[in-house]
DNA sequence: CAACCGGCCTGGA
DNA sequence: CTCCAGGCCGGTT
C-alpha cells in the first residue's frame, strides 16, 4: 500500500468520484489521500492521459480559481459551465458550495 | 540524480 | 486590509 505508483490512479478515483455539478480541489484530494502532494496531485492530472474519462476539469484551486489545464483554464472554465457550474472573473461562483469535501478520508 | 509541476501557505511591502 | 514574492512538500519524468 501507499506505493507511489499507484497515487495518480488514486487522484483519478477521487476525481471520477466527483458528481456532476460539483468540483473538487487539489487540496482537498491531496488530503483525502492523506498526503500534502498538491502538487503531486495536479501533476497527476497534467500527466493524465485519460483526460476524457478523468475530470481534471472539475479539479481547482483552494481558493476557487481555476487552476491549469492541459487544454487551456479557457477551455476547463468552459467545461465547468457546461456542468451547470457558473464561472466568473476567472473563479467559481458559489465555489463553496460547489466544492465537494471528501468528507474527513 | 536533477529538474519540473495545473499548488498552497506565510511573510513582507 | 490588499498585492507580490519566495519557500516548501511530494510525486513524476
Amino acid at each position: 500500500m501507499m506505493r507511489t505508483g499507484d497515487f495518480p490512479n488514486r487522484v483519478y478515483m477521487l476525481v471520477r468520484k466527483v458528481p456532476y455539478g460539483k468540483v473538487t480541489t487539489y487540496k482537498a484530494i491531496a488530503k483525502a489521500l492523506n498526503t500534502k502532494a498538491y502538487r503531486a496531485v495536479g501533476n497527476a492530472l497534467n500527466k493524465n492521459k485519460n483526460i476524457e474519462l478523468v475530470k481534471c476539469c472539475k479539479v481547482v484551486k483552494s481558493d476557487g480559481s481555476i487552476g491549469g489545464y492541459s487544454e487551456g483554464t479557457e477551455e476547463k472554465a468552459k467545461r465547468l459551465k457546461k456542468e451547470g457550474i457558473q464561472v466568473k472573473g476567472g473563479k467559481i461562483v458559489d465555489f463553496q458550495k460547489r466544492l465537494l469535501r471528501f468528507n474527513n478520508k
